[in-house]
DNA sequence: GTCTATAGTGGGATAGAC
DNA sequence: GTCTATCCCACTATAGAC
């Protein structure tokens, strides 16, 4: 048995007007970046001071990591419906998370730009995220991280601008999945 | 003929002083990291005040330039030894890259997480840098870049922690360079 | 549930004297 | 080449009143 974490973020049942906080963070984090959701323009943004927050949630890494549970979990269902409506899982995984980190990019740098504070994550969802990845890996998890590698640095690399112009990004993706195949 | 860059950081013969400062800064991002390397800690070091930094480098993204136009240099070395050293390049170059990282990870961090502000790196630099991997994907630019973001992801999510421990990444490197191969 | 007030810490950068 | 003084910005977080 898993024992359970230690710090847990926010109750299972997260509280309406918790929600409500979570929910206004998502939209200042799409819209402003990682370096632009603080608590106080997320107070702004809800019509309340930044010191109310802490009433519904104990601290900004707490909030973040509701946050990244949410994007793992989005990220899970679109993986998993990429897996089902395709008979070549590699290549349909590939454009999936292409597609959800160029969808959400601040949310995916929050996910993927700082270490995982797992003991405040949603139990289980970052196993269930990886779940689809290693089995169009066969099972072979040290494989399945080759692949994440892979799209990870394509996708983190492209939202930063670090491919010249002229870089035919497409085919980059297409040479990956053949070469993982 | 390429146009010279409108901004530059620094003088190409670069001021003692200024070169003293950088070398501090340099051994201040080593020790402390990018969140470390700020003026007034950099000051600290030298033995002055945070203003007094400026009579020698315009600003702190001048004085980031260059030290990732240092950075690149590095590699740049490190990468033609490589590929000099051994008749099998692709894997040698990884393996360089990985430990070029894993050597200065927060200068690394440097370089690669931030838009690169071009107009004020070394002119061709850049280009120097990227040499020995396209020339180790047979000269194709789209295959030389899948090359990167892989290495680039592996090295990034190692940094971060990201691999579970169990991990066996020297395995996974070899899985990513037989792909490419 | 929200407020005011405030603590404490950090940052980049500039003006002008010496 | 360095200094002091200062500006402005930002941030997380807490105490205690209402």
């Amino acid at each position: 048995m898993r024992p359970e974490p230690t710090v847990r973020p926010v109750p299972d049942e997260i509280a309406p007007r918790a929600r409500e906080i979570v929910s206004a963070a998502r939209e200042l984090l799409e819209e402003e970046g990682t370096e632009g959701l603080s608590m106080r323009r997320l107070a702004e943004r809800l019509g309340i001071r930044a010191p109310s927050i802490y009433k519904h949630l104990p601290s900004k890494q707490a909030l973040e990591a509701v946050l990244i549970s949410e994007g793992f979990a989005e990220w899970a269902e679109l993986a998993e419906q990429a897996v089902r409506d395709s008979d070549d899982p590699l290549p349909a995984l590939g454009r999936a998370y292409r597609r959800f980190a160029q969808s959400h990019p601040h949310l995916y740098r929050l996910m993927t730009e700082q270490a995982l504070a797992r003991d405040m994550l949603t139990p289980g969802i970052e196993a269930r995220a990886a779940r689809p990845v290693i089995e169009a890996a066969g099972g072979d998890p040290d494989l399945a991280r080759a692949l994440w590698a892979f799209a990870h640095g394509m996708v983190i690399l492209e939202l930063d601008g670090r491919f010249p112009d002229g870089s035919d990004l497409d085919r980059t993706w297409r040479q990956g999945a053949a070469a993982f195949a």
